[in-house]
DNA sequence: TCTTGACGAGACGCAACGTCTCGTTCCATG
DNA sequence: CATGGAACGAGACGTTGCGTCTCGTCAAGA
Protein backbone atom coordinates (compact mmCIF):
# COMPACT_ATOMS: atom_id res chain seq x y z
CA UNK A 1 0.00 0.00 0.00
CA UNK A 2 2.53 2.44 0.95
CA UNK A 3 5.53 2.87 -1.39
CA UNK A 4 7.99 5.21 -0.88
CA UNK A 5 10.36 5.10 -3.71
CA UNK A 6 12.19 8.05 -2.79
CA UNK A 7 12.07 10.86 -0.37
CA UNK A 8 8.45 12.64 -0.33
CA UNK A 9 9.19 15.79 -2.54
CA UNK A 10 6.10 17.45 -1.31
CA UNK A 11 6.57 17.33 2.14
CA UNK A 12 8.89 19.78 3.69
CA UNK A 13 10.97 17.73 6.10
CA UNK A 14 9.25 18.81 9.23
CA UNK A 15 7.94 16.32 11.74
CA UNK A 16 4.72 16.36 10.19
CA UNK A 17 3.04 12.96 9.31
CA UNK A 18 4.32 10.74 6.28
CA UNK A 19 2.46 11.87 3.75
CA UNK A 20 -0.01 9.20 2.73
CA UNK A 21 0.85 9.04 -1.28
CA UNK A 22 2.42 11.00 -3.57
CA UNK A 23 0.20 13.71 -4.24
CA UNK A 24 -0.92 14.83 -7.95
CA UNK A 25 0.81 18.56 -8.72
CA UNK A 26 -2.63 20.35 -8.90
CA UNK A 27 -0.54 22.79 -11.28
CA UNK A 28 -0.29 20.01 -14.30
CA UNK A 29 -3.83 19.34 -14.25
CA UNK A 30 -6.04 19.21 -16.95
CA UNK A 31 -8.83 21.76 -16.85
CA UNK A 32 -10.51 20.36 -20.35
CA UNK A 33 -10.68 16.77 -18.36
CA UNK A 34 -11.81 18.75 -15.41
CA UNK A 35 -14.16 20.10 -16.81
CA UNK A 36 -15.35 17.00 -18.92
CA UNK A 37 -15.73 15.13 -15.40
CA UNK A 38 -17.95 17.63 -13.40
CA UNK A 39 -20.45 18.07 -16.66
CA UNK A 40 -20.82 14.48 -16.79
CA UNK A 41 -21.62 13.99 -13.34
CA UNK A 42 -24.47 16.18 -13.65
CA UNK A 43 -25.67 14.88 -16.67
CA UNK A 44 -25.69 11.43 -14.95
CA UNK A 45 -27.34 11.99 -11.78
CA UNK A 46 -30.19 13.95 -13.84
CA UNK A 47 -30.36 10.50 -15.72
CA UNK A 48 -30.02 7.96 -12.91
CA UNK A 49 -30.14 9.48 -9.89
CA UNK A 50 -27.50 9.35 -7.41
CA UNK A 51 -28.21 5.68 -6.74
CA UNK A 52 -27.50 4.35 -10.01
CA UNK A 53 -24.55 6.98 -10.59
CA UNK A 54 -20.93 5.49 -10.89
CA UNK A 55 -17.58 6.34 -11.38
CA UNK A 56 -17.28 4.47 -14.46
CA UNK A 57 -20.45 6.01 -16.43
CA UNK A 58 -18.66 9.20 -15.79
CA UNK A 59 -15.51 8.38 -16.80
CA UNK A 60 -16.96 6.75 -20.23
CA UNK A 61 -19.59 10.14 -20.59
CA UNK A 62 -16.08 12.57 -20.06
CA UNK A 63 -13.90 10.37 -22.31
CA UNK A 64 -11.34 9.77 -19.28
CA UNK A 65 -9.59 7.32 -17.77
CA UNK A 66 -11.45 6.02 -13.71
CA UNK A 67 -7.77 6.84 -12.40
CA UNK A 68 -8.54 10.54 -13.69
CA UNK A 69 -11.33 10.95 -11.34
CA UNK A 70 -10.09 8.64 -8.36
CA UNK A 71 -6.58 10.67 -8.45
CA UNK A 72 -8.78 13.75 -7.80
CA UNK A 73 -11.64 13.47 -5.65
CA UNK A 74 -12.69 10.80 -2.77
CA UNK A 75 -16.02 9.87 -4.12
CA UNK A 76 -19.08 10.52 -6.69
CA UNK A 77 -20.14 12.51 -3.94
CA UNK A 78 -17.36 14.66 -3.80
CA UNK A 79 -17.15 15.14 -7.64
CA UNK A 80 -21.04 15.92 -7.56
CA UNK A 81 -20.42 18.65 -5.00
CA UNK A 82 -17.85 20.41 -7.20
CA UNK A 83 -19.89 20.14 -10.16
CA UNK A 84 -23.01 21.87 -8.60
CA UNK A 85 -21.25 24.61 -6.69
CA UNK A 86 -19.68 25.24 -10.04
CA UNK A 87 -22.29 25.03 -12.44
CA UNK A 88 -23.80 28.02 -10.40
CA UNK A 89 -25.98 25.71 -8.39
CA UNK A 90 -24.12 27.53 -5.35
CA UNK A 91 -25.16 31.00 -7.42
CA UNK A 92 -26.81 32.74 -4.54
CA UNK A 93 -23.79 31.73 -2.14
CA UNK A 94 -21.36 33.79 -2.03
CA UNK A 95 -22.61 37.21 -3.66
CA UNK A 96 -26.41 37.21 -3.49
CA UNK A 97 -28.37 38.25 -0.46
CA UNK A 98 -32.07 38.39 0.70
CA UNK A 99 -33.11 41.78 -1.27
CA UNK A 100 -33.89 44.50 1.48
CA UNK A 101 -36.84 46.75 0.38
CA UNK A 102 -37.17 47.67 3.91
CA UNK A 103 -40.55 45.37 4.13
CA UNK A 104 -39.11 42.05 5.31
CA UNK A 105 -42.27 39.69 5.21
CA UNK A 106 -42.19 41.00 1.44
CA UNK A 107 -37.94 39.95 0.65
CA UNK A 108 -39.18 37.12 2.41
CA UNK A 109 -41.34 35.91 0.50
CA UNK A 110 -40.18 36.72 -2.93
CA UNK A 111 -36.99 34.81 -1.47
CA UNK A 112 -38.74 31.76 -0.68
CA UNK A 113 -40.49 31.82 -3.89
CA UNK A 114 -37.53 32.38 -5.80
CA UNK A 115 -36.13 29.06 -3.52
CA UNK A 116 -39.48 26.71 -4.33
CA UNK A 117 -39.13 27.40 -8.41
CA UNK A 118 -35.27 26.01 -7.98
CA UNK A 119 -35.98 23.35 -6.28
CA UNK A 120 -38.46 22.10 -8.52
CA UNK A 121 -36.06 22.76 -11.19
CA UNK A 122 -34.91 18.76 -11.82
CA UNK A 123 -31.77 20.54 -13.53
CA UNK A 124 -30.87 21.96 -9.77
CA UNK A 125 -32.57 19.01 -8.13
CA UNK A 126 -30.99 15.75 -8.75
CA UNK A 127 -27.54 16.96 -7.93
CA UNK A 128 -28.93 18.94 -4.70
CA UNK A 129 -30.41 15.86 -3.93
CA UNK A 130 -27.84 13.37 -4.03
CA UNK A 131 -25.32 15.88 -2.38
CA UNK A 132 -28.34 16.13 0.83
CA UNK A 133 -28.48 12.07 0.68
CA UNK A 134 -24.44 11.89 1.04
CA UNK A 135 -24.17 14.50 3.29
CA UNK A 136 -26.87 12.32 5.48
CA UNK A 137 -24.58 9.53 5.50
CA UNK A 138 -20.68 11.02 5.48
CA UNK A 139 -20.33 13.85 8.45
CA UNK A 140 -17.55 14.54 6.30
CA UNK A 141 -19.20 15.10 3.38
CA UNK A 142 -21.72 17.02 5.34
CA UNK A 143 -19.49 19.51 6.81
CA UNK A 144 -17.93 20.35 3.01
CA UNK A 145 -21.68 20.95 1.75
CA UNK A 146 -22.93 23.01 4.85
CA UNK A 147 -19.66 25.09 4.29
CA UNK A 148 -20.04 25.80 0.81
CA UNK A 149 -23.86 25.82 0.45
CA UNK A 150 -26.54 25.28 2.79
CA UNK A 151 -24.16 27.69 5.53
CA UNK A 152 -24.00 30.43 3.11
CA UNK A 153 -27.68 30.39 2.61
CA UNK A 154 -28.91 30.45 6.20
CA UNK A 155 -26.53 33.22 6.86
CA UNK A 156 -28.86 34.96 4.38
CA UNK A 157 -31.77 34.80 6.07
CA UNK A 158 -29.67 35.74 9.66
CA UNK A 159 -28.49 38.84 7.69
CA UNK A 160 -31.77 40.04 6.26
CA UNK A 161 -33.56 39.39 9.64
CA UNK A 162 -30.48 41.24 11.51
CA UNK A 163 -31.19 44.10 9.72
CA UNK A 164 -35.16 43.98 10.45
CA UNK A 165 -34.54 43.89 14.00
CA UNK A 166 -32.23 46.55 14.20
CA UNK A 167 -34.76 48.42 12.35
CA UNK A 168 -37.18 47.55 15.10
CA UNK A 169 -39.21 45.42 12.80
CA UNK A 170 -38.80 42.03 15.28
CA UNK A 171 -38.26 41.68 18.30
CA UNK A 172 -35.01 42.59 20.14
CA UNK A 173 -34.51 39.11 21.80
CA UNK A 174 -35.70 36.82 18.95
CA UNK A 175 -32.65 34.29 17.82
CA UNK A 176 -31.58 34.99 14.43
CA UNK A 177 -30.68 31.59 14.29
CA UNK A 178 -33.04 29.74 15.01
CA UNK A 179 -35.50 31.96 12.89
CA UNK A 180 -33.19 31.17 9.80
CA UNK A 181 -33.77 27.52 10.72
CA UNK A 182 -37.73 27.96 11.35
CA UNK A 183 -37.81 29.53 7.87
CA UNK A 184 -35.98 26.90 5.88
CA UNK A 185 -36.20 23.61 8.16
CA UNK A 186 -39.96 23.10 7.06
CA UNK A 187 -39.10 23.59 3.74
CA UNK A 188 -36.37 21.48 3.74
CA UNK A 189 -38.34 18.50 4.54
CA UNK A 190 -41.24 19.54 2.79
CA UNK A 191 -39.20 19.15 -0.42
CA UNK A 192 -36.18 16.31 0.82
CA UNK A 193 -39.10 13.91 2.53
CA UNK A 194 -41.67 15.46 -0.13
CA UNK A 195 -43.83 15.79 2.36
CA UNK A 196 -46.10 18.20 0.93
CA UNK A 197 -46.27 20.39 -3.05
CA UNK A 198 -43.31 23.03 -2.37
CA UNK A 199 -45.64 26.00 -3.99
CA UNK A 200 -46.07 29.48 -3.35
CA UNK A 201 -48.80 29.09 -1.36
CA UNK A 202 -47.22 27.11 1.24
CA UNK A 203 -43.76 29.10 1.39
CA UNK A 204 -46.05 32.62 2.16
CA UNK A 205 -48.27 30.71 4.46
CA UNK A 206 -44.80 29.72 6.69
CA UNK A 207 -43.21 33.55 6.49
CA UNK A 208 -46.37 34.22 7.60
CA UNK A 209 -46.18 32.18 10.41
CA UNK A 210 -42.90 32.74 11.41
CA UNK A 211 -42.62 36.78 11.09
CA UNK A 212 -46.35 36.10 13.23
CA UNK A 213 -43.71 35.21 15.92
CA UNK A 214 -41.07 37.65 15.47
CA UNK A 215 -42.82 40.72 15.64
CA UNK A 216 -42.73 43.04 18.53
CA UNK A 217 -45.86 42.37 21.02
CA UNK A 218 -49.04 44.60 21.35
CA UNK B 1 -49.67 -1.38 -2.17
CA UNK B 2 -45.98 -3.34 -2.96
CA UNK B 3 -47.02 -5.59 -6.26
CA UNK B 4 -44.35 -7.88 -7.65
CA UNK B 5 -41.59 -5.25 -9.25
CA UNK B 6 -40.88 -7.55 -12.21
CA UNK B 7 -43.32 -8.49 -14.93
CA UNK B 8 -43.82 -12.12 -14.95
CA UNK B 9 -42.52 -14.02 -17.45
CA UNK B 10 -43.59 -17.15 -16.28
CA UNK B 11 -47.29 -17.46 -17.65
CA UNK B 12 -49.18 -20.62 -18.52
CA UNK B 13 -50.78 -19.05 -22.09
CA UNK B 14 -53.78 -18.15 -21.66
CA UNK B 15 -55.22 -14.79 -22.09
CA UNK B 16 -56.69 -14.58 -18.48
CA UNK B 17 -55.61 -11.98 -16.00
CA UNK B 18 -51.78 -11.56 -15.66
CA UNK B 19 -51.47 -13.57 -12.58
CA UNK B 20 -48.48 -12.33 -10.89
CA UNK B 21 -45.51 -14.48 -10.96
CA UNK B 22 -45.58 -17.57 -8.30
CA UNK B 23 -46.44 -15.25 -5.54
CA UNK B 24 -45.11 -17.02 -2.14
CA UNK B 25 -47.79 -18.13 0.04
CA UNK B 26 -47.42 -15.86 3.13
CA UNK B 27 -49.34 -18.71 5.49
CA UNK B 28 -46.31 -21.03 4.69
CA UNK B 29 -43.59 -18.70 6.02
CA UNK B 30 -41.32 -19.15 8.46
CA UNK B 31 -41.53 -16.76 11.32
CA UNK B 32 -38.29 -17.93 12.78
CA UNK B 33 -36.55 -16.58 9.55
CA UNK B 34 -38.30 -13.40 9.38
CA UNK B 35 -37.41 -12.53 12.61
CA UNK B 36 -34.03 -13.20 12.40
CA UNK B 37 -33.79 -11.24 9.07
CA UNK B 38 -35.22 -8.35 10.69
CA UNK B 39 -32.64 -8.33 13.52
CA UNK B 40 -29.59 -9.06 11.73
CA UNK B 41 -30.66 -5.73 9.78
CA UNK B 42 -30.61 -3.86 12.54
CA UNK B 43 -27.70 -4.97 14.21
CA UNK B 44 -26.07 -4.27 10.91
CA UNK B 45 -26.65 -1.01 9.76
CA UNK B 46 -26.22 -0.85 13.12
CA UNK B 47 -22.31 -1.80 12.57
CA UNK B 48 -21.56 -0.38 9.33
CA UNK B 49 -23.86 1.70 8.30
CA UNK B 50 -26.80 1.70 5.04
CA UNK B 51 -24.33 2.40 2.40
CA UNK B 52 -22.33 -0.53 3.63
CA UNK B 53 -25.54 -2.46 4.45
CA UNK B 54 -25.73 -5.70 1.79
CA UNK B 55 -28.03 -8.49 2.14
CA UNK B 56 -25.36 -11.19 1.97
CA UNK B 57 -24.70 -9.67 4.77
CA UNK B 58 -27.80 -9.85 6.81
CA UNK B 59 -28.47 -13.32 5.27
CA UNK B 60 -25.53 -14.71 6.66
CA UNK B 61 -26.06 -13.14 9.73
CA UNK B 62 -29.68 -14.63 10.36
CA UNK B 63 -28.40 -17.79 8.83
CA UNK B 64 -30.83 -17.98 5.97
CA UNK B 65 -31.00 -18.21 2.45
CA UNK B 66 -30.95 -14.88 0.14
CA UNK B 67 -33.70 -16.11 -1.46
CA UNK B 68 -35.54 -16.08 1.56
CA UNK B 69 -34.91 -12.64 2.04
CA UNK B 70 -35.69 -11.69 -2.05
CA UNK B 71 -39.33 -13.47 -1.66
CA UNK B 72 -40.13 -11.37 1.16
CA UNK B 73 -39.06 -8.14 0.68
CA UNK B 74 -37.87 -5.41 -2.31
CA UNK B 75 -34.77 -4.07 -0.83
CA UNK B 76 -32.71 -3.77 1.98
CA UNK B 77 -34.79 -0.29 2.56
CA UNK B 78 -38.41 -2.21 3.09
CA UNK B 79 -36.07 -5.31 5.33
CA UNK B 80 -35.30 -1.95 7.49
CA UNK B 81 -38.58 -0.21 7.22
CA UNK B 82 -40.06 -3.26 9.16
CA UNK B 83 -37.48 -3.96 11.11
CA UNK B 84 -37.71 -1.05 12.74
CA UNK B 85 -41.19 -0.44 12.91
CA UNK B 86 -41.82 -3.71 14.54
CA UNK B 87 -38.56 -3.24 16.56
CA UNK B 88 -40.89 -0.95 18.50
CA UNK B 89 -39.28 2.36 16.68
CA UNK B 90 -42.64 3.37 15.89
CA UNK B 91 -43.61 2.75 19.37
CA UNK B 92 -44.78 6.52 19.83
CA UNK B 93 -46.42 5.75 16.43
CA UNK B 94 -50.22 4.06 16.46
CA UNK B 95 -50.94 4.51 20.35
CA UNK B 96 -48.99 7.21 21.83
CA UNK B 97 -50.22 10.55 21.55
CA UNK B 98 -48.71 14.09 22.98
CA UNK B 99 -49.77 14.39 26.14
CA UNK B 100 -52.48 16.62 27.35
CA UNK B 101 -51.89 19.06 30.22
CA UNK B 102 -53.50 21.94 29.40
CA UNK B 103 -50.75 23.26 29.38
CA UNK B 104 -49.65 23.44 25.37
CA UNK B 105 -46.07 24.63 25.72
CA UNK B 106 -44.88 22.26 28.73
CA UNK B 107 -46.67 19.22 26.46
CA UNK B 108 -44.78 19.80 22.87
CA UNK B 109 -41.24 21.09 25.26
CA UNK B 110 -41.91 17.73 26.68
CA UNK B 111 -42.38 15.54 23.74
CA UNK B 112 -39.90 17.78 21.44
CA UNK B 113 -37.51 16.67 24.33
CA UNK B 114 -38.10 13.19 24.53
CA UNK B 115 -38.07 12.99 20.84
CA UNK B 116 -34.32 14.64 20.85
CA UNK B 117 -33.13 12.17 23.12
CA UNK B 118 -34.63 9.31 21.16
CA UNK B 119 -32.90 10.70 17.68
CA UNK B 120 -29.65 10.89 19.87
CA UNK B 121 -29.66 7.01 20.67
CA UNK B 122 -27.90 5.42 18.29
CA UNK B 123 -29.46 2.26 18.58
CA UNK B 124 -32.82 4.40 17.34
CA UNK B 125 -30.67 6.77 14.77
CA UNK B 126 -28.81 4.43 12.84
CA UNK B 127 -32.25 2.84 11.24
CA UNK B 128 -34.18 5.67 11.35
CA UNK B 129 -31.15 7.62 9.39
CA UNK B 130 -30.77 4.78 6.50
CA UNK B 131 -34.74 5.18 6.00
CA UNK B 132 -34.81 8.77 5.69
CA UNK B 133 -31.72 8.57 3.44
CA UNK B 134 -33.76 5.67 1.22
CA UNK B 135 -36.76 7.19 1.40
CA UNK B 136 -35.04 10.81 -0.37
CA UNK B 137 -34.27 8.56 -2.68
CA UNK B 138 -36.71 6.56 -3.22
CA UNK B 139 -40.46 8.24 -3.81
CA UNK B 140 -42.41 4.75 -3.39
CA UNK B 141 -40.43 3.92 -0.28
CA UNK B 142 -40.48 7.25 1.19
CA UNK B 143 -44.91 7.24 0.37
CA UNK B 144 -44.49 4.18 2.63
CA UNK B 145 -42.13 4.94 5.22
CA UNK B 146 -44.45 8.43 5.67
CA UNK B 147 -47.70 6.35 6.24
CA UNK B 148 -46.25 4.21 8.44
CA UNK B 149 -43.68 6.29 10.77
CA UNK B 150 -43.88 10.50 10.04
CA UNK B 151 -46.81 10.99 9.30
CA UNK B 152 -48.37 9.53 11.80
CA UNK B 153 -45.71 11.31 14.20
CA UNK B 154 -47.05 14.62 12.45
CA UNK B 155 -50.93 13.86 12.71
CA UNK B 156 -49.73 13.48 17.28
CA UNK B 157 -48.45 17.11 17.41
CA UNK B 158 -51.94 18.21 14.70
CA UNK B 159 -54.42 16.57 17.29
CA UNK B 160 -52.37 18.51 20.26
CA UNK B 161 -52.68 21.27 18.68
CA UNK B 162 -56.49 21.16 17.70
CA UNK B 163 -57.00 20.97 21.33
CA UNK B 164 -55.51 23.72 21.99
CA UNK B 165 -57.16 25.82 19.50
CA UNK B 166 -60.59 24.35 20.66
CA UNK B 167 -59.42 25.82 24.42
CA UNK B 168 -58.38 29.19 22.99
CA UNK B 169 -55.00 29.02 23.18
CA UNK B 170 -53.81 29.65 20.07
CA UNK B 171 -55.91 30.95 17.15
CA UNK B 172 -58.41 30.00 15.47
CA UNK B 173 -57.00 30.88 11.84
CA UNK B 174 -53.85 28.65 12.68
CA UNK B 175 -53.40 26.17 9.95
CA UNK B 176 -52.09 23.11 12.38
CA UNK B 177 -50.39 21.02 10.06
CA UNK B 178 -48.07 24.07 8.90
CA UNK B 179 -47.49 24.41 12.79
CA UNK B 180 -47.26 20.53 12.97
CA UNK B 181 -44.19 21.30 10.12
CA UNK B 182 -42.57 24.01 11.86
CA UNK B 183 -41.48 21.82 14.95
CA UNK B 184 -40.79 19.09 13.16
CA UNK B 185 -39.22 20.90 10.10
CA UNK B 186 -36.14 22.63 12.23
CA UNK B 187 -35.60 19.44 14.42
CA UNK B 188 -35.71 17.75 11.11
CA UNK B 189 -33.15 19.43 9.17
CA UNK B 190 -30.70 19.65 12.43
CA UNK B 191 -31.22 16.66 12.85
CA UNK B 192 -30.46 14.68 9.37
CA UNK B 193 -27.88 17.63 8.19
CA UNK B 194 -26.24 17.82 11.56
CA UNK B 195 -26.79 21.62 11.29
CA UNK B 196 -26.11 21.90 14.72
CA UNK B 197 -26.87 20.56 18.59
CA UNK B 198 -29.97 18.46 19.46
CA UNK B 199 -30.41 19.33 23.21
CA UNK B 200 -33.08 20.32 25.49
CA UNK B 201 -31.29 23.89 24.50
CA UNK B 202 -32.98 24.04 21.23
CA UNK B 203 -36.00 22.14 20.99
CA UNK B 204 -37.09 24.31 24.17
CA UNK B 205 -36.23 27.24 21.90
CA UNK B 206 -38.08 26.02 19.15
CA UNK B 207 -41.26 25.39 21.19
CA UNK B 208 -41.02 28.86 22.53
CA UNK B 209 -41.19 30.68 19.40
CA UNK B 210 -43.47 28.43 17.33
CA UNK B 211 -46.17 28.97 19.84
CA UNK B 212 -45.31 33.02 20.15
CA UNK B 213 -46.37 32.97 16.23
CA UNK B 214 -49.38 30.96 17.14
CA UNK B 215 -51.48 32.71 20.15
CA UNK B 216 -54.12 35.28 20.10
CA UNK B 217 -53.38 38.45 19.60
CA UNK B 218 -53.22 41.13 22.34
C1' DT C 1 -49.31 -41.07 1.79
C1' DC C 2 -48.18 -37.85 -1.54
C1' DT C 3 -47.70 -33.21 -3.25
C1' DT C 4 -46.49 -28.67 -2.74
C1' DG C 5 -43.87 -24.76 -1.75
C1' DA C 6 -40.79 -22.40 1.60
C1' DC C 7 -36.38 -23.19 3.33
C1' DG C 8 -30.74 -23.10 3.78
C1' DA C 9 -27.06 -23.24 0.93
C1' DG C 10 -24.53 -21.65 -2.53
C1' DA C 11 -23.20 -21.56 -7.75
C1' DC C 12 -23.85 -18.45 -11.52
C1' DG C 13 -23.12 -14.40 -14.67
C1' DC C 14 -22.99 -9.55 -14.33
C1' DA C 15 -21.85 -4.80 -12.92
C1' DA C 16 -18.80 -1.61 -10.40
C1' DC C 17 -15.54 -1.21 -7.34
C1' DG C 18 -10.71 0.66 -6.58
C1' DT C 19 -5.87 -0.47 -7.94
C1' DC C 20 -2.52 -1.27 -11.23
C1' DT C 21 0.03 -1.09 -15.39
C1' DC C 22 0.62 0.42 -20.18
C1' DG C 23 1.94 3.88 -23.80
C1' DT C 24 1.07 8.77 -24.88
C1' DT C 25 1.00 13.68 -24.21
C1' DC C 26 2.20 17.82 -22.22
C1' DC C 27 5.04 20.97 -19.75
C1' DA C 28 9.04 22.78 -17.05
C1' DT C 29 13.74 22.61 -16.93
C1' DG C 30 18.23 22.31 -18.47
C1' DC D 1 15.72 21.95 -28.60
C1' DA D 2 16.01 17.89 -25.94
C1' DT D 3 14.69 15.41 -22.06
C1' DG D 4 12.54 13.63 -17.91
C1' DG D 5 8.64 13.40 -15.08
C1' DA D 6 3.92 13.50 -14.13
C1' DA D 7 -0.81 13.51 -15.60
C1' DC D 8 -3.41 11.49 -19.01
C1' DG D 9 -6.76 7.80 -21.76
C1' DA D 10 -7.39 3.18 -21.81
C1' DG D 11 -8.41 -0.82 -19.89
C1' DA D 12 -6.91 -5.38 -17.42
C1' DC D 13 -7.23 -7.15 -12.88
C1' DG D 14 -9.09 -9.34 -8.56
C1' DT D 15 -12.91 -8.48 -5.42
C1' DT D 16 -17.44 -7.66 -3.82
C1' DG D 17 -22.25 -7.70 -3.99
C1' DC D 18 -26.05 -8.00 -6.99
C1' DG D 19 -30.29 -10.70 -8.25
C1' DT D 20 -31.45 -15.25 -10.28
C1' DC D 21 -31.21 -20.00 -10.37
C1' DT D 22 -30.83 -24.62 -8.95
C1' DC D 23 -30.28 -28.20 -5.48
C1' DG D 24 -31.90 -31.40 -1.61
C1' DT D 25 -34.55 -30.95 2.82
C1' DC D 26 -38.55 -30.33 5.46
C1' DA D 27 -43.28 -29.40 7.11
C1' DA D 28 -48.04 -29.13 6.36
C1' DG D 29 -52.33 -29.74 3.73
C1' DA D 30 -54.95 -32.86 0.45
Amino acid sequence: MSRRPSPDPDRPGDGGAPAARRRPDPARRNARSRAAILGASLQLVGEVGYARLTIEAIAARAGVGKQTIYRWWPSKAAVLLDAFTESGGGEGAEDAAVPDTGDLGADLRAVLRATADEFSDPEFEAPYRALAVAGAQDAELSREFDARLADIGTELYVARLRSAREAGQIRDDVDLRLAAEMLTGPFFQRWLARRGPLDHAFTDALVDAVLAGLRPRG
